[in-house]
Order: structure tokens, then C-alpha cells, then sequence
DNA sequence: CGATTTTGACCTGCGC
DNA sequence: GCGCAGGTCAAAATCG
């Protein structure tokens, strides 16, 4: 109920949106502009007060799950003193865990990989009809999303969905962009997923290194099966599949820069339809939402009130993610993103080589044209000097430290307009956020209006937000089943492998890289080990890919050469 | 000996 | 229809 309540004021806000958008044309309404502020004023005290509600509601949420879990490890104690063969569990605590199960949307792992995950995993076979009400309890928990273009409300909701179908979003109701049972299927690992939709599949995202190895080890076990030279690059290009899982769709193109030999240019293409490792989950989401930000086409040229990113900070807390703290601020690490298409392949591409953005364009959301009107072209322009450092890093295989990445030049440091982009998400975010102890002094050396501006233009765009949260979903999946469990965030492109957070943290030396030739993740430091960040730690997102050669989880790669 | 790579042949889509 | 280019197949070679 509060769900459709809320996707009506949604819909009012969008409707109230294009009636200004059309009135601020047509100058000489300014009567009838104020009346519709004051309905907006209104709606937006609604909208407040439903968020208020949601809030609620997803505590409450979590809180019966806690419940739900403890009754089903007594339960299970109980079953297994007995061991009854005739212990059927009651009805309402079957369809308890179907709710769970739906909630945190979880596949079934083979083989027990991981036990405790498996206790909280309960496969839906279940018809349709019987799991609406599951799924409207689900919307209720993790309907944190961006309304759809145009509108004008503060969009304080944040996508977990990759939902990359075009037509996915074109036939869904209007403030319900991506409703989370697609949000499922599209994460559910499943051979179906890609017969159903072939826009997924079709979908490229391109990663520009700097790699000296023949290829990148993102974690994955490629098998390659063609080598071609294309037109216009003496590099040949290397043809691989993923063979972690038989007849998994997924694959790749490696092949160099013809500009520059040291850039190696992998294409992902398809969705993995089986559990990945630890390693491999980060990658697989980053693309995944890479992708989605392609073809959700959600680039809409929204440029009046938008969230900023303490709105999606907060909606992260929201989601048990723990990142409004200020005492634990953390910074988000962008690669720069760029949206090509070719008729049959739109490709994003996530360029990680790239040079400092030049100082004389000012920050923002561009759109570029595209070649196919189908899809959308956007380009984000995250870069920074950063970047470089990273693929330089690639190779080296100090991926793992991101925090050290982003340590090694401070904050206040950054005087390129694309390290302000990411400053500005920092700032704003800092700025914004509760408490703030005043970890930065970059925020001095950025103008507030330039910070506002570009985290309102990085932050407006919801498949920004969506890539965004794919890869904290990611993060959350890989480091904190637990912090997942409680949030009913559900782990991206299946990710079974839930390590713990602290684990990973204990493991590698306060960085979330458990091992040195985890290919893409999330890296972090904890508390107190941050030399210029005190009173907090740094959380660096970034995509990391060790070079095979040095690092690589598949024999396969290691010997992977391009002749 | 199984898994993987190599590499020429083949298939397919697209532009002319 | 033809040629080109990208992509895939599959037999042979190679590797561990």
C-alpha cells in the first residue's frame, strides 16, 4: 500500500516536474508556476514524510529478519535433535523463508560453498502468484531507486538494479522503473536470463588499462578460443570465454591500443550465469552496472533539483551500509566512463588510462551523439590523475590498496577539474553529511557552488547511482553477507562467495583484497590506519586488475600471450 | 592425458 | 551479389 501510495506522489512529482519544465518555456505563467511550487512544496512534504515511512518500515524489515534468522537457527536446531523424517516445517515458516529469500534475493550456491550463506538461502520454486506478496514486502525493503527522468523530486532512492532491458524499463509503471523482481532476474544467475534478454547480451563494457601483461586478470577463467587481426590495429585481438562454468555466455576481447601499446582494451560481453569468485565479483558487477548505465538509457538531461551525494549516502545507510558516519567517510574512486554504440553493440567504456580531464571544460554530465539513437550515449567524465595511477598500478599489483591509491596524492592536492569531480563527490558528500569532523581541507580549495554543481550532475543521473550501487552491492556481497543479510541488498551477478569484511580486512593488511591477484575490487582501509585520514578511513572504489602475468588466478591466463 | 592455445577455415552481417 | 571485416569453430599443436 505504502508502495503504490508512493509511486503515485512519484508520478504527481514527475507530472509536476514536466508542467514547470513546459511552463519555465513559456514565460508569462507565473501565477500558475507559483501555485504549482506550492503543490510541488506539498507533495514534496508528502514525499518526505513517505520516505520517513519507508525508513520504518526497512528497520523494521530488518529487524524481523534478525528475528527470522534466529528462529530458523533454532529451528534448525530443533530438526536436527530430532530428526524427525516427517518434519515438515509450518506453512507460514515456509513461506517466511520464501520472503527471506526473495528479500535478499540469493541464489542457491553449488556445492556449499559457503555454508552460512547456504542456511539463509531458500530457492523459490514457488509460482508467481503465491510470491506477489513476497515480492510487494520485497519492494517495500529495497525499492531504493531513482524515480525515472523527469523527475523533480530529491530523488533519495538508489537502484540496485542492472536492469539493462530496454524494454524492462520502457513497460514499467511510472515511478517503478525497476521493480525488484526484475532487479532478481536480471542478478539471478540462470541460463534463461540471456534467451530473454538479448539487449543484456548484446552489451559491451569496454576497461582501458595500462597493462603490461598480455591480459588482465579480473578473476575470472578465460579459455581463449580465436585471435584475429582487426583493420586498423597491427595488435591482433584475442577471442576469450568465460570456463568457470560450462556454457557460460560471458565473454571477452583482449587487444592493445594501436595508439598505445602500453593500453590493453578488454571488452566484456554477456552476464555470468553462474557463481563467481570473490576475486571476480567485483568486476563482474562493475561491468554489469556499466552496462546497465548503458542501456538503461537513463541519461536523461536532468539538470534541476537533483539528489546530492549525501542523498545517496544516506540512502546507503539506509541499506545498512554504514557509510553515513562521518568519522568513517569514504571517498569514491571513479574511473571515467565513456558510452560508444555501434547498431548491434552498444559499448560503455570505463577508461582508466585517461590523462586529467582538460582544466578549460568545466565538470558535467555531457551527452555525446551516438551513432544509434537507440542507445543513449553518456559520458562521464570521472578522470583524474588518479587514473593513471591506478593502471600503473594494475601492473604492479598494488591494486589491492586503494586507500594507499588515494592516499598517495591528498585530497587538497587535486587542482585538475577531474579530481574536483571526484572531490566534489567527497566534499559533498562530507559536507552533507552529519557530524562532519572536517577530515579534508580539499573542501576549502574547492568552491561550494563547483562542488554542489558537479556532485548534483554526477549524482542526477540514476544509472550513475545504479553502477554505483552495483558496485557497493558488490562490495557488500563480497565483504559483509552479513551487512548484506541485513540490508536485503542483493549480491550482483551471483556472488556467493560472501567473505567478511573483517576477514578480508584482518586478512590483507586493512585493505579488502584478500589476495594479491584479486582482480576487481573494492578496496578500503580501516580505521586508524589512514595516515592523512585520522579520524576516519578511506573507502576507495576503484576497479583493479593485476596483470596476469605477476598475479593471475587461472593458469590459463598466465600463459595467455597475444603472438 | 586432459586442458589449453594456435590458427586456418568458415559463418554472418554490413556496406557498396 | 560481392567483398570485407568481425566473430566463431574445430583440428592440430602445445603445455603442465
Amino acid at each position: 500500500m505504502e508502495v503504490a501510495k508512493r509511486a503515485s506522489v512519484v508520478e504527481e512529482n514527475r507530472k509536476l516536474d514536466q508542467l514547470d519544465k513546459k511552463e519555465n518555456r513559456e514565460p508569462g505563467k507565473e501565477q500558475k508556476l507559483a501555485s504549482t511550487k506550492v503543490e510541488m512544496g506539498e507533495v514534496r512534504e508528502e514525499n518526505d514524510k513517505l520516505k520517513n515511512l519507508l525508513t520504518r518500515i526497512v528497520d523494521d524489515y530488518r529487524s524481523l529478519q534478525t528475528h527470522y534468522f534466529e528462529i530458523v537457527q533454532q529451528e534448525k536446531g530443533k530438526t536436527v535433535k530430532e530428526a524427525s523424517p516427517a518434519t515438515t516445517p509450518p506453512k507460514d515458516i515456509e513461506e517466511e523463508q520464501e520472503l527471506v529469500s526473495l528479500s535478499l534475493g540469493s541464489t542457491i550456491l553449488p556445492g556449499g560453498l559457503n555454508k552460512r550463506k547456504e542456511k539463509s538461502c531458500i530457492e523459490i520454486n514457488g509460482n508467481k502468484e503465491d510470491n506477489k506478496n513476497e515480492e510487494e514486502n520485497l519492494k517495500l525493503a529495497l525499492d531504493y531507486k531513482f524515480e525515472g527522468p523527469g523527475s523533480k523530486s530529491e530523488a533519495n532512492v538508489l537502484s540496485l538494479s542492472s536492469d539493462n532491458s530496454f524494454e524492462d524499463t520502457k513497460d514499467e509503471e511510472p515511478g517503478e522503473p525497476w521493480p525488484p523482481s526484475k532487479i532478481m532476474k536480471n542478478f539471478r544467475a540462470g541460463d534463461d536470463d540471456l534467451s530473454q534478454q538479448p539487449q543484456v547480451k548484446k552489451a559491451r563494457v569496454s576497461v582501458r588499462a595500462r597493462c603490461d601483461a598480455p591480459t588482465m586478470n579480473d578473476g575470472c577463467q578465460w579459455r581463449k578460443y580465436g585471435q584475429k587481426i582487426a583493420k586498423g590495429n597491427p595488435c591482433p585481438r584475442a577471442y576469450y570465454r568465460c570456463t568457470v562454468a560450462p556454457g557460460c555466455p560471458v565473454r571477452k576481447q583482449v587487444q592493445r591500443c594501436a595508439d598505445d601499446m602500453s593500453i590493453l582494451i578488454t571488452t566484456y560481453e554477456g552476464t555470468h550465469n553462474h557463481p563467481l569468485p570473490v576475486s571476480a565479483t567485483a568486476m563482474a558487477s562493475t561491468t554489469s552496472a556499466a552496462a546497465s548505465m548503458l542501456m538503461s538509457g537513463s541519461t536523461s538531461s536532468r539538470t534541476i533539483s537533483t539528489p546530492s551525494i549525501s542523498s545517496t549516502s544516506a540512502n546507503l545507510h539506509g541499506l545498512n551500509f554504514g557509510l553515513s558516519d562521518a568519522s568513517r567517510s569514504r571517498p569514491f574512486f571513479l574511473p571515467t566512463a565513456s558510452v560508444s554504440s555501434t547498431p548491434s553493440y552498444p559499448t560503455i567504456t570505463l577508461d582508466l588510462t585517461a590523462p586529467p580531464t582538460s582544466t578549460t571544460q568545466p565538470f558535467a554530465v555531457n551527452r555525446l551523439t551516438s551513432s544509434n539513437p537507440k542507445y543513449p550515449s553518456t559520458s562521464f567524465s570521472f578522470s583524474s590523475p588518479e587514473t593513471s595511477t591506478i593502471s600503473t598500478s594494475w601492473s604492479n599489483n598494488y591494486l589491492g590498496y586503494g586507500g594507499q591509491l588515494y592516499n598517495k596524492a591528498p585530497i587538497s592536492s587535486f587542482s585538475n577539474i577531474g579530481r574536483h569531480a571526484q572531490d566534489s563527490i567527497l566534499n559533498s558528500y562530507l559536507q552533507k553529511t552529519a557530524n562532519l569532523k572536517a577530515p579534508s581541507t580539499s573542501s576549502s580549495s574547492t568552491p561550494s557552488f563547483l562542488t554542489d554543481s558537479i556532485a548534483k550532475a554526477i549524482t542526477s543521473d540514476p544509472s550513475f547511482q545504479s553502477a554505483l550501487a552495483a558496485a557497493i552491492t558488490s562490495y557488500v556481497g563480497n565483504h559483509g553477507p552479513n551487512q548484506a543479510a541485513q540490508t536485503g541488498v542483493e549480491a550482483p551477478v551471483g556472488q556467493p562467495y560472501g567473505a567478511k569484511w573483517g576477514d578480508q580486512l584482518n586478512s590483507s593488511g586493512s585493505t579488502f583484497s584478500a589476495t594479491p591477484c584479486a582482480s576487481s575490487f573494492l578496496s578500503s582501509k580501516s580505521n586508524g590506519q589512514n595516515s592523512s585520514t585520522q579520524n576516519g578511513s578511506n573507502l576507495t572504489f576503484s576497479l583493479g586488475f593485476p596483470s596476469s602475468q605477476s598475479a593471475s588466478t587461472s593458469p590459463t591466463e598466465n600463459k595467455d600471450r597475444i603472438s
